[in-house]
DNA sequence: GGGCCCGCAGGG
DNA sequence: CCCTGCGGGCCC
């Protein structure tokens, strides 16, 4: 089983030419000599190259419409059948975007844009998958898209909103589309979840999108000012939205034996591995808890 | 530039 | 094993 390496890599820098996709491979870029999509169904996809091997590709720089791998003729590079979410690929770039997990970008010199290289293939950074929709490409058939939106270095914020929609053709219908509210995750987070496996701490709740996990990293003691909380697991839930909201909303709360305050649920359910700092309940208690 | 064809590595 | 996939080198 192989194990992929998520988001940056030591001595990795955007912008970083290499010469063909062996180089890529040697270097832990993109695993798969020929793939555009690297990563499996179970752990996600940690790397995409765009090197023009689908016509419904649309790349912005900063926001990039990706199509989904199947249904294309390699001799010709059309489209001759439909594609699925169930496809490997497809479905490892859903868990990319339900876990918020980064994906490293790379254009080939096949690929059509103003940010494709001349020759050779360039590091172009990390992407956040913010959305996927099903669509009817040129050639007629469905096709697997997904928004990805990159991650500005340093930047704690989410990815800019969109910019615009993809240049599809007149009479493509959306058959179906998923937009989350778009939550930048930290290594951090994304454990706490697995741990729990996406299940509400509070409620139980185990939300599944076309049979992935879906839950949310929420901090007890806000970060930033002026509350100034830490990442750390013991200021973190992992939680439903509606949970998340109301935590952050103070119309509930814990009490110093994890007794969930405001709300029809007796207790929060903890496993093992992890415990809460009760300074920070006791913060959340006394300046976020709206007391009605 | 396109067509052909031989690949590899991963995953079922 | 077999199948697949945004290679790559060669020819024209």
């Amino acid at each position: 089983m192989t194990t992929y390496i998520f988001g940056a890599l030591p001595d990795l820098e955007e912008g970083d030419i290499f010469p063909n996709r062996k180089a890529l491979t040697e270097a832990g870029i993109h695993k798969v000599l020929m793939g555009g999509i690297d990563g499996n169904p179970r752990q996600g996809a940690s790397s995409i190259v765009l090197n023009g091997g689908y016509v419904d590709d649309f790349d912005l720089g900063d926001e990039i419409i990706y199509t989904g791998h199947g249904g294309n003729d390699p001799n010709t590079g059309r489209q001759i059948k439909d594609q699925s979410w169930e496809s490997p690929g497809n479905k490892a770039l859903l868990v990319s975007e339900l876990h918020a997990l980064p994906v490293r970008v790379t254009r080939g010199y096949k690929h059509h844009s103003a940010f494709s290289p001349k020759s050779g293939f360039v590091y172009g950074g990390l992407y956040q998958v913010t959305e996927h929709f099903e669509d009817r490409g040129k050639d007629g058939f469905l096709i697997c898209r997904y928004r990805l939106q990159k991650i500005q270095p340093g930047s704690t914020m989410p990815p800019e909103p969109i910019q615009s929609l993809p240049a599809g053709n007149e009479d493509s219908k959306r058959q179906t589309s998923t937009v989350l509210r778009i939550v930048r995750d930290t290594k951090l987070s994304r454990e706490l979840k697995a741990l729990y496996d996406y299940t509400c701490q509070i409620c139980g709740l185990r939300i599944t999108i076309k049979g992935i996990g879906y839950a949310e990293a929420a901090h007890i003691k806000p970060l930033g000012k002026p509350h100034n909380g830490f990442d750390k697991a013991d200021n973190l839930l992992c939680l439903c939205p509606n949970h998340h909201v109301m935590l952050d909303k103070g119309i509930l709360t814990l009490t110093d034996e994890f007794e969930v305050l405001g709300g029809e649920y007796e207790k929060v359910t903890f496993k093992a591995d992890h415990a809460l700092d009760g300074e920070n309940i006791r913060y959340h208690r006394a300046h976020i808890f709206i007391n009605e």
